[in-house]
RNA sequence: GUCGGGGUGGCGAAAUUGGCAGACGCGCUGGCUUGAGGUGCCAGUUCCCUUUAAAAAGGAUUGGAGGUUCAAAUCCUCUCCCCGACACCA
């Protein structure tokens, strides 16, 4: 009689359907022709991190882009005009290694994988919108905008080319990403890692550190406290001196920085990084040469695994040098301060070059070690020992001028000092380091320069972009691999590609054989998006006036340091540029969790943990999937798959669609009796309204307003949980009058066939159509098939359901409330109050006293009554 | 070590201008349905103790200890533990 819940029997033949009616298809186009916005809809604009064309979909996709989707459906039932679309990040090194691997060419095998992955997006139900201009960023069309993007980098000084210390694999002869390297070894040889320099192209990020800071407001968008505290601290700007040294013997001239200018007539010895420039020219020519070289050598050759497990072992050696001390000669007593070679002076921060004291651990150690003589500046009442005085607090002494101020007094006045005696100057430092944008590797955006024997390095000129990737290039690993002083980059392999015409002059040249970091393609595709084809600029630019800044962007938190700020970073360049007038690309981003494996671990192939979605969908069908990842955690948790919880949530769908298959079988029975009140009878709407359970109303009203404000929050947890909480109260209105027929009718034959009349009678004493198919519509963005389903085939809708508006919530005043009333603080009863009288507190607390269960409490003790509105009452006896 | 986020039943979790702790789901227990298994349906389910034949009533409870308040998962102080990021940061 009723039809069973088999999705798999129409989400396909709906998701057809859809494509036929052109429901998710691009606004781009009407936007073109000025359709859509002409009609004056604000615009949302979902945009979900860019997939990785790795192959496969796995569960990790559909809950990334399941939930923006179910924002995204919202929206555009409250009348938005919804752009949700996706792009392929489809450049960088698993292409090469699959290729090399299978055998297939990179290109091959990414855009066989965008092919795949397409269709299996396409299984997933969302309306995605733009699958007829999806943006890959390893075609022509894309990647030409990155060189243009380059070339403006240039041009403003912004892009350079130099040397940095990188990860270096000796076997491989080659640069490596972090992300290439597992435990400090190299991912292809098994080699430990070392730190090399090694030359290439950089974007002066740096340059932007300032306004990549998060200020107190955020900056006027809403990002999560975690992104901006963490990119902050990357950031590390921090405040401080830098004193200016003379090497005594020798003119050379040295800064130092330091954050605790407090502390600055403590110092006593010098550290200098094993790697700096200036070691060679300190130690030449005295007696401790032969000594560094063995030691800065020793050190240089130390792997990154053996760096991080000495951690705690400082050891040095004396350069044989002396800086005089710019302190001590201000105050007329000369010193000079020994100057040493350590391996905690680490080259990358600040100048390289430490002033050490007795009042940080890391000196104190070393001193003790190597007998360094040390002072003491800072005196302490607790009994914290100086060592630690990193906070800034205590009584100076020995510090000059300062002696016996406190230091957190005399902070700004000991700087002024020292810029007035020109010892030094005020500072900022920061631990932000300049992008290292190119890679020795082959399948990427061929960076646009040429290298001229008579001009340098000239920019390849806008009129000739793109510079093409060639097709036929050795990107093996040979004998001689990449980037190696003999070895060359895989392009240079392509000596028809790789000599060209120098643009100024004309003679042959050479190009630039590297290629762009993936991270650069992923920095601006958003912007790329709105107009996937342009063919005049990166972006039109009216188009992303009416589509830009991304309302809402969603991703995981690992890209918290990377992808979100060399983002935010392009943003600012572009606005520098006057391509757009915003600083913040995303008005708001959220940031997911992680779907583990059933077992409480990262899925993985060879833990066997895998979940395939495929095959999921196959058993419960798409709307479960979406509505369980849903449901099995907030959105920013992660947590493992469970196999019981789907099948909840796929129990729950089963009872909607009873519910709805009932309300189908009422219909159709009032449709076949004119004389009955048929619901469904627009003519007469009384009828309606009378035959409803009006405490089946209000908590319809109840759940739209819920599920509405939760949506909004991206709580869709809680959503469901709301709508759960209403289908288990309407089968409770329905199965409690069948129960009564139940007991009423006589054996058993007889209840299988009074079923579903008595179902019936009773479904049109709960709810009327109308608010039936409000239901169905706030459970519409969650499960797309299914309500479809129901609202074209039950209620016989031509349009559908998803081109319909949300519905809003009715204010419905409940006739009573419930208000627990406290005795001292704990619940003794509750009160139902007609809702009039809340307003009185002496009627409700006169009612309450009426309560054995209260008056029992009071045992006639004096008492004082605290109540608040609607919420509670509280009787306090003393 | 520094910074950030957390700690609530057997489990995933709800609840924040301070106002009935544990919504919703899983699991479990009992029952109905079924030849059996699953599905489905109905009832119960924070814990412990006390009183009771039972129904029921009382007590405790949001990592721990204090505090503010008529009232605290929520605010304050101290403390323990877990997770994440960065990490020899001068």
């Amino acid at each position: 009689m009723i039809a069973k819940y088999q999705p798999q029997e129409f989400e396909g033949k709906w998701r057809e359907k859809w494509k036929e009616e052109g429901l998710y298809g691009t606004p781009l186009r009407s936007l073109n022709q000025r359709a859509t916005l002409g009609a004056g809809k604000k615009k949302f604009y979902t945009l979900v991190e860019l997939p990785y064309t790795s192959g496969d979909l796995h569960v990790g996709h559909w809950f990334s882009f399941t939930i923006p989707d179910i924002l995204s459906r919202f929206k555009r039932m409250n009348g938005f005009n919804v752009f949700y679309p996706i792009g392929y990040d489809a450049f960088g090194l698993p292409a090469e290694n699959a290729a090399i691997k299978h055998k297939i060419h990179p290109k091959d095998w990414t855009l066989k994988n965008v092919e795949n992955m397409t269709k299996q997006f396409q299984t997933m139900g969302t309306m995605l919108n733009n699958w007829d201009d999806v943006v890959i960023t390893c075609l022509p069309e894309y990647y030409r905008w990155n060189q243009w993007i380059f070339l403006k980098f240039w041009e403003k000084g912004l892009a350079y080319r130099g040397k940095a210390l990188s990860n270096w694999c000796p076997s491989c002869q080659t640069v490596l990403a972090n992300e290439n390297i597992e435990n400090g070894k190299c991912w292809r040889c098994g080699n430990p890692v070392i730190q090399k320099q090694v030359e290439q192209w950089f974007l002066k990020i740096t340059d932007y550190a300032d306004r990549l800071l998060w200020n107190n407001h955020s900056n006027g968008v809403d990002w999560p406290v975690s992104v901006r505290v963490g990119q902050n601290n990357w950031i590390g700007k921090k405040e401080g001196v830098l004193i200016k040294h003379k090497v005594r013997d020798l003119d050379l001239v040295f800064e130092s920085f330091s954050a605790f200018p407090a502390w600055l007539w403590a110092d006593t010895f010098i550290v200098i990084a094993p790697e700096h420039p200036l070691v060679e020219r300190l130690v030449q020519g005295t007696k401790y040469e032969k000594e560094s070289e063995i030691f800065v050598k020793r050190m240089k050759g130390k792997t990154q695994e053996e760096r991080l497990k000495e951690i705690d072992t400082k050891e040095g050696v004396f350069t044989g040098r002396y800086a005089k001390d710019p302190f001590a000669y201000a105050q007329g007593k000369p010193a000079d301060m020994p100057i040493w070679i350590s391996n905690f002076a680490l080259m990358d921060f600040g100048s390289g070059i430490i002033r050490c004291s007795a009042h940080d651990p890391r000196d104190y150690a070393f001193a003790q070690k190597y007998k360094i003589e040390l002072k003491e500046v800072v005196e302490r009442s607790d009994k914290k020992t100086p060592v630690n005085a990193h906070d800034n607090k205590g009584i100076l002494k020995n510090s000059g001028l300062f002696t016996g101020k406190k230091i957190e007094e005399s902070l700004a006045e000991i700087v002024g000092w020292i810029v007035k005696q020109k010892i030094g100057k005020k500072h900022f430092n920061y631990h932000l380091r300049d992008w290292s944008v190119s890679r020795q590797r082959y399948w990427g955006t061929p960076v646009p320069m040429i290298n001229c024997s008579n001009c340098g390095t000239v920019p390849v000129p806008e009129k000739d972009l793109p510079v093409g990737l060639p097709y036929e290039v050795d990107f093996t690993p040979k004998g001689k691999p990449f980037g190696s002083a003999q070895g060359k980059p895989p392009l240079a392999s392509n000596e028809k590609w790789l000599n060209v015409k120098c643009p100024k002059c004309g003679k042959n040249a050479k190009r630039d054989a590297e290629t762009l970091d993936t991270f650069f393609d992923s920095a601006w595709y958003w912007f790329r998006y709105v107009s996937p084809h342009y063919d005049k600029a990166p972006f039109d630019k009216k188009m992303v006036k009416d589509l830009t800044p991304v309302d809402v962007y969603f991703g995981g938190s690992e890209h918290t340091l990377g992808h979100t700020m060399y983002a935010r970073f392009f943003t600012k360049f572009f606005h520098d540029l006057g391509l757009v007038d915003y600083e913040e690309f995303a008005l708001k981003r959220i940031q997911h969790g992680v779907v583990l494996g059933p077992d409480g671990n990262r899925m993985s192939k060879s833990k066997g943990n895998v979940i395939n979605p495929d095959e999921v969908v196959k058993e419960y069908g798409t709307d479960t999937v979406r509505m369980y990842l849903c449901f099995m955690m907030p959105y920013e948790a992660t947590g493992p798959w469970s196999d019981k919880t789907i099948a909840g949530v796929h129990r729950f769908l089963n009872r909607v669609w009873k519910i709805y298959q009932n309300f189908q079988f009422s219909i159709l029975n009032f449709q076949s009796n004119p004389n009955s009140q048929n619901p469904n009878d627009k003519s007469n709407p009384k009828s309606k309204i009378q035959n409803q359970d009006k405490t089946l109303v209000a908590k319809l009203n109840k759940t739209i307003q819920k599920v509405t404000s939760d949506i909004e929050k991206i709580k869709m947890n809680t959503a469901i949980a709301a709508m759960m909480e209403m289908i288990n109260d309407w089968e409770t209105v329905v199965n409690s009058q069948f129960l009564i027929s139940k007991f009423q009718s006589n054996p058993k034959s007889q209840i299988q066939n009074k079923k579903n009349n008595e179902t019936m009678k009773q479904l049109n004493n709960s709810l009327s159509v109308e608010n039936a198919k409000k239901f169905l519509q706030i459970l519409a963005p969650f499960a797309p098939h299914m309500t479809e389903e129901i609202w074209r085939n039950v209620f016989g809708e031509k349009e559908s359901i998803h081109l319909s508006s949300w519905p809003k919530a009715m204010e419905t005043v409940a006739e009573t409330i419930t208000i627990p009333v406290q005795v001292n603080g704990k619940v003794r009863d509750l009160l139902i109050v007609n809702s009039e009288l809340l307003i009185d507190e002496k009627k409700v607390t006169d009612l309450a006293l009426k309560s054995e269960k209260v008056k029992k409490y009071l045992a006639k003790k004096k008492y004082r009554a605290i109540y608040v509105q609607g919420k509670i009452l509280n009787l306090v006896v003393q």
